[in-house]
DNA sequence: TCGCCAACCCAAAGCGCTTTGGAGAGACCG
DNA sequence: CGGTCTCTCCAAAGCGCTTTGGGTTGGCGA
């Protein structure tokens, strides 16, 4: 069933029966309910290809997945960012294109896009500290949302976390309980996102006149395998640190999976602080769980920030000569069982 | 830059640029060279807007990706599959469309794709018993493939893994390791292979004369709280089991935990034995492990099975007229460090 | 009665591509 | 040397929608 055919068989023209079905003023709404109840019954939708050629819009948003890594891995982080985006294109009639590049293939994967015109905009994860997506995508004219920032953030709009301030915190807490020996497990220092971290805790350190010590200082992808292996040779080193900054829950685990394999506690022997970003299979939080959170983290739900990334894209896309939105958002400290007091 | 425009630029009309383009054996080889030439110098790329309303093909595969849940949860063993079947897609030149939709949105969603025409095929994952999904495609003649089997898996194409061999020999395992209490944490035992792995167990069981205690079969959303507290509720009660079969790497990580939490060792005190999907960032393998995997795991590849089943479904949208392709998979049973004796 | 204005509706022209159905120019053949 | 192919290329007709630029009708004021 196409529009000519469902015209035909309501004696209107096609022009009718299509202002009909958007909402357009022009037809008397007594004809409008005729048309909408004859579609319904004839489970008539448009042509999306049809439609989106003639009015030039794709209605789609791209999301680029990079494939990281020897492995080419797939960011359990991308997952649940892509679901509250998601939520938020299917509420507003946008579809989700979601492209699966290897790590190098992010730049080209954008071009074809804005080239062939099959997206309206493209959010872009996980920047680094100088991006080359932001200057191309400006060059492209293609309208972009960053989830995170680059070193220099002035010219395009971006969501973000509080980084600093967050591993800032987090130290100071650690700090505050007596620990001393405090290690870094961070993600990869290319990404932005990490390097901010790291500063957060430098600052903190700095601040009560203490050095990182760089033995401590760790950095890789964030997988599980990761937090596991470098938590137990941290562990089985001469000097061992007492505490743990992660930079994402599932190293964490790995920590946690290292500390109980030898016999010590974690949240006594051991504490753990990391970044939760309320991954919703790996629930960290309290307020499901009797017994509080497992770990003590410093909390921003990355579903959360998609839905709102989502919502500030197609509002760029709706308006292309708003100023930048720029947003940054504070996280909690939770705290969970996985910190207590510097042993003696 | 448009057909037209490159068309004038060469002196050549709309046709033969569009055969040249596109591989067509009525243009000398001269020819297309300038023109092939032509389009890389103006960077230009056909409009896929116009393209797939002209070849009346989509060149995209819809992905529906139910949240599930009270808290609408998105499965990472989703993103992984995705990510497999996304390599596939793009390699063949696919589009990828993933539609996030509330659990009981999406017969809608894929009624909606049908009858607009946005994709040429659709994958579904995750199918209960009597899955509504398949008739719903079968009559809407949208090619499609089943990753997972329905109760009765007759009449369409599908992908699965043998989970009730997996369970029988992981249940097998433990009974020859001298377990007699064992629990299962099974995933939510309306989708078919939950189902299939309980069999499994049961066969087992039976096998050996042994019947299954119905406090210790749970079901639920595999998440890490699930096996988290589940776990501790079963160590807490007056008859413990001493083995834990669990349907998922997370909620293993989840029994883990809960086991540390009681002074218990993983592996020495209580075994668990799990399905491993070899989710990229829960990486339990012991490949890359010298210490060999966390977990005894029965093992299959999620990421791989997208691939292959993105071959499938494409291979079907190419040729209709095939019979019906039907894929099982044998996993491994992969020896970690998470299973041991049963105590005396 | 005429003119004008809403209110409704329509024919036709795109959107940018692919594809059908030739057409012209040589080449080859008997 | 006319006829038949083969090689190249082209004009034009879609694909199924939206949107422009009117047309027709009836009501109402002057």
């Amino acid at each position: 069933m196409n529009l000519k055919q469902l015209s035909q068989s309501l004696g209107l023209s096609q022009t009718t029966v299509s202002r009909a079905l958007n909402g357009y003023p022009e037809v008397r709404e007594e004809t409008r309910q005729r048309v909408v109840a004859a579609a319904a019954a004839a489970n008539y939708t448009p042509n999306s290809r049809a439609r989106r050629l003639a009015t030039g819009r794709s209605m789609a948003i791209g999301h680029v997945m990079p494939l990281t890594g020897r492995e080419e891995m797939v960011n359990p982080i991308f997952a649940d960012f892509i679901a509250g985006a998601g939520e938020v294109y299917a509420r507003e009639g946008y579809d989700l294109l979601l492209s699966m590049v290897p790590a190098n293939g992010t730049e080209a994967a954008y071009r074809q896009m804005a080239s062939n015109a099959s997206v309206d905009g493209v959010m872009v994860q996980a920047p680094t500290l100088d991006d080359p997506r932001v200057p191309l995508l400006q060059e492209l004219g293609l309208p972009f949302l960053v989830h995170g920032r680059t070193a220099s953030p002035e010219a395009y709009s971006w969501l973000d976390v509080a980084n600093v301030r967050a591993f800032r915190r987090a130290t100071d807490f650690l700090l505050d309980l007596g620990h001393r020996k405090i290690a870094l497990l961070n993600g990869q220092e290319s990404l932005d996102f990490a390097l901010r971290r790291r500063r957060g805790m430098e600052e903190a350190l700095a601040e009560r006149g203490l050095a990182p010590n760089p033995l401590w200082m760790r950095s890789d992808i964030m997988t599980e395998q990761y937090g596991y292996r470098t938590a137990g040779e941290l562990l089985d080193s001469d000097t061992p640190p007492t505490a743990f900054l992660v930079s994402s829950i599932i190293p964490a685990i790995g920590v946690r999976r290292a500390v109980g394999e030898r016999g010590l506690r974690t949240g006594r022997d051991i504490s753990i602080v990391c970044h939760d970003d309320a991954l919703s299979y790996l629930d960290n939080d309290g307020l499901n769980a009797p017994e509080g959170p497992a770990f003590t983290s410093t909390r921003s739900s990355i579903r959360a920030a998609g839905r709102r990334c989502a919502e500030i894209l197609l509002d760029l896309i709706d308006n292309p000569d708003q100023p930048f939105v720029q947003e940054l958002w504070e996280t909690d400290l939770t705290l969970g069982r996985s910190t207590g007091p510097a042993p003696t």
